[in-house]
DNA sequence: GTCATTTATTGACTCGCGTTCATTTATTGG
DNA sequence: CCAATAAATGAACGCGAGTCAATAAATGAC
């Protein structure tokens, strides 16, 4: 019968409705300001209602950060489609995780909230949160291709294994990453105007330094 | 009059049993589940009292991280004193946060609330932000230095100003500890065996990998 | 069309926790 | 010993997450 599966359907497009409320209220107030009540408002739905298609707010939160991580990869698969060097690519993966963050700050917070689940242990329950960590396995496994595919084609040095270099890749871009997410958000932020550095130069700066680790040739 | 001394002496002492209090509660429970009661008991005193010393909760969190970022700069410090070359410097810099992270937990994460508040924007009132902040901006500062004596004495390169690499070496070491941070604190956060990785591995590769980056000579 | 049954929606309610404040208790200087 | 000042207390408040009994809507059998 058709019935149950238009009732599946239109209960995916409600959470998604529910979704897209919480994102832009994330987007506008941040995630400490969040609030189920404000969720509800917006999507024109009562609080009860909420928690038929969520869990928790953990649950609705790592439901955006699904979507986040998703839509990451989309980006990342994109590169990797492209016959460029494999040095290339990495760069080039680096370039679209910075210019992430920029379009979509209420996505990267979201991925940091996964992150703080991950680290503090407790991820209370969520059936996203096995998702979303799927996710960003897959996300780290296109890296190591990139670099795999850098090391077969030579334009990487074969120093280390390209899950290694993956890894490091994934911290190091993180974190200045994550300097370019406070540059931007907290105006008080003065460390790049205070040392006369540009967004980009500090991008730049960070690929020619990893370059120069991990490219085969100077 | 010694009374008044004698009493800023005393409140001192007590906001330092409640840090402590804190800090313990920090380390065995985490930050999402330390609450001012909890707090209030171990300490022996009333909730209200705790609003005597401290002005509200992220008040008391970044007193916390007061201590933790001072306790950084001097373990910093004390790298600083040494006559190795600059690279070298830069090197026990790094293994020294990766260190500190492993031996004070509670202080990382206290270090990475302060983060939060930074790319949130919004502090909240605490006496102690500014402090905190100006504690960062100080370790920062070491880190110049040891990358400037590092250019002076020939075993950094020149292609970039030191403020700039310090900024390089602050944000991707910090992604590396962040791993790091997971890595012994989530069960499940596999990456590193998955890959067949060990902690200390990391570090070396990221260092090898840094070191070929700004090193003069390879 | 009617009705029993299943499914979806609602908002009043509980509960935990951060924060406040009137009251009580302790300390000081005279 | 006594005002005056400072410190400590816990009951009370507000806010927001999460629950649930009551209500409404949809469905399929007849």
């Amino acid at each position: 019968m058709g019935v149950t599966e238009r009732r599946i359907r239109e209960k995916e497009r409600k959470r998604s409705t529910m979704l897209d409320a919480a994102e832009s209220i994330l987007l506008e107030k941040g995630l400490d300001h969040l609030s189920m009540e404000d969720v509800a408002e917006k999507a024109e739905v009562s609080k009860g209602s909420l928690y038929q298609y969520f869990q928790n707010k953990n649950d609705l939160v790592l439901g955006i950060c699904y979507r986040a991580t998703h839509l990451l990869n989309e980006s990342f698969k994109e590169v990797l489609e492209s016959n460029r060097s494999g040095l290339m690519l990495v760069r080039e993966l680096g370039e679209r995780y910075l210019n992430y963050v920029k379009d979509h700050p209420q996505y990267y917070s979201s991925m940091k909230f996964l992150d703080n689940l991950h680290s503090s242990g407790v991820g209370g329950e969520s059936d996203y949160l096995e998702l979303c960590t799927q996710n960003r396995q897959e996300g780290f496994r296109l890296m190591v291709e990139a670099i795999q595919r850098g090391i077969d084609d030579g334009s990487i040095k074969n120093d280390f294994p390209a899950e290694q270099l993956a890894l490091l890749f994934w911290s190091t871009s993180h974190g200045v990453v994550t300097i370019s997410y406070m540059h931007q958000n907290y105006e008080h932020f003065k460390l790049l105007e205070r040392i006369g550095m540009q967004e980009n130069e500090l991008f730049n700066a960070y690929m020619h330094i990893l370059g120069c680790g991990i490219a085969s040739k100077p």
